[in-house]
DNA sequence: GATGAATGAGTGTTCATTCAT
DNA sequence: TATGAATGAACACTCATTCAT
């Protein structure tokens, strides 16, 4: 009945990864089909564990829905923050950090429909998730710091917030993802052509710098 | 014994009402809830009619749906053709154009939250609809004159595509209204509040246009 | 606003016309699918009129398909007496009237689906036909005539009761329209097939008189 | 703490209650009202346990419905399959299988019943039930094998198929069951009457085993 | 920690029938 | 006579969640 010493911790890891198999699962099937759409009998089945362990472990769908929320915004944080600009010079940091965010947002379509979804809710559910503002501040400062760098040197010119820059580059790097399939239909436009993908990045970024740049 | 000459009109009038009444409400509650979210028990309660008359008018929730898509894409394209920007100098009217699609987007959230709902739905709802991609060439084309004008007469660089240009400008006015609930919570930023709107609006015109110039 | 003297009778033929449409296209309908499957709606769409007719002529459905059922049973009645097999030796006028009545039901499946279900549904609408003992007489008269004969001319046995040669007669013409479809599925036989058909009359037949005929 | 090892199987066993009082209801409402007329809330309204777990084991009405066709086959051709006839004398084989099979109609007017409704809707259910052919195979085998027997023995004539035996035996044994109620208002003899039935009983035995005698 | 069985409240949809003209 | 519009009651089916083991 007693446990061996050493197999404590054995569970500890197999639970830890039942718990991120789930996540990994119900990211997909709420990105795909949205909170509304996503069914946890199905989450559950492509799990490689049971419905009940999501129960278990999350509670309930909001709150299942409410975690991958949640880590898929610190994944993008933390992928901004590995990637460390801030030694660049300000123009080509803004550039990288541009590039950065279009690409982003094209490799992580998920990340992007999960935010859609949650505007779809009227963000009820990320309004419950206390670490968000906090977390979101890296982006701000990494901009705030290339801003100011470029402000003395010349290069920007006055006057950009680097909230409202950043609500720039992700208003740009966002559509291209989330709007994806009314655009191809009313427009005959494919943003998932590797092509149009390219062009698409060499003119957010330019549009971007010369917006910024000290005219 | 013969029925008047006005009577059955009259009665026909009253059907394009009741069609037209159930429209409106189901465009709130589909932009409010989205497909998935919606309840056509819930429509048929804020209409004047009744459920069984949703079935009679248009088949089923998905028709609704589509119906109601179809006409939100029909009233911004048919607002942007009254606002007739060709007569203007090239300058002039891109910026009308801009802030004309800017304010659209504010002034009809429901427009923006069906597109998203139908991007959720990999636009699958909006393949079924045949006029769309023929209703949508009119922004293309008024794009197009007014860039042919403005390189014509130097105020344009070459190499701006009408459609590209359409991206960069639904992409920034569109972020705004989508990603407001989201945007707020992590940034602190209400993109409602009137100065906030203001600010951004001029900001989003300096940057499409700064971004057209001839350098 | 006076009838012209001679529209009357016109409109009256008319009537009777829209009536007999509404009959067939109910009887195909039913026979098809059954009382609980078939449509009113579907019923007046095939109709040259519309689904009101349905209700000013008939009152409803279930009384629209007990006119149905009502003309089925008139129409098979009469086609066997206008084959007047009396005159005829008995076992050829009972071979004749085995005969006809295999490929009556052979040629009207319809008569055939509609007696089936009548019995599915536990024969209550038949229950409010006033007219069916009677009519159902004539049958059952031609052959208690040709067995009276047959038995006093030393063909048939005695102890045949007209209404039990009836029932084994239309017992064996009736399974292979009725049964047509599990027979079918389960044993690989198709009744509709013009050899199997063939062979099916020819062994009715013979069973029947083998079983009549003084041994 | 640890599950005893037979608390599973007790659950399990538990389980297979609950789908076979489901099967049991369902073959009642299905006979009686036909798989249209059934109506599942009833269906689970007389199960004892619910409406949810109708769709829990079977999926929806149609696949109930095809459980419940197949379960009765299944019933008919166990019970005759039972009562080897085949050590009899072949005359006497005969008499039991007509018998036998005139007897299973009259007791088990639920298969008769699901037999017409199956074909009511063209066979399209039973032909999604692979196991169907095989599992009728039994019953051509056994009649054929007594047909040789009698053959062989000069009690029998030659050219009796034992499908059209088949076919001829539950023709005659089918319709007094399945037309009961048009037959006993058309004709006023009611099939149900247990003189009526003994009397009938004897005459198809008799019917049948005339037809297939060496004459 | 883990599993199959069970549930109640809701969800889109259908149908025969009637009303207003 | 004739028609399109309207209706309420019912119907099959679904879903997140919990229970028993």
């Amino acid at each position: 009945m007693a446990a061996k010493p050493d197999s404590l911790p054995k569970r500890r890891a197999e639970a830890l990864e039942t718990r991120e198999n789930i996540l990994e699962v119900a990211t997909r099937e709420f990105a795909d089909k949205g909170l509304a759409g996503a069914r946890i009998d199905e989450i559950a089945e492509l799990t490689s564990s049971s419905k009940r362990m999501i129960y278990y472990y999350f509670g309930g769908k909001d709150e299942l829905y409410r975690a991958v929320l949640e880590r898929a915004y610190e994944h993008i944080r933390n992928q901004e923050q590995a990637a460390n600009f801030a030694s660049l010079p300000p123009d080509q940091a803004l550039r990288a950090i541009v590039g950065h965010n279009f690409d982003y947002h094209y490799e992580h379509p998920e990340f992007v429909r999960l935010v859609m979804n949650e505007n779809v809710h009227h963000g009820e559910h990320i309004a419950k998730i206390e670490s968000m503002k906090q977390r979101n501040r890296s982006v701000i400062d990494a901009l705030a710091g290339i801003l100011e760098k470029g402000q003395v040197q010349g290069l920007f010119r006055d006057g950009i917030d680097p909230v409202e820059l950043h609500t720039t580059i992700s208003a740009l790097s966002f559509y291209n993802v989330s709007n994806r399939h009314t655009f191809l239909h009313n427009f005959g436009v494919d943003f998932t052509a590797p092509e149009v993908r390219a062009r698409r990045r060499d003119q957010i970024i330019d549009c971007v710098l010369t917006w910024v740049a000290r005219p």
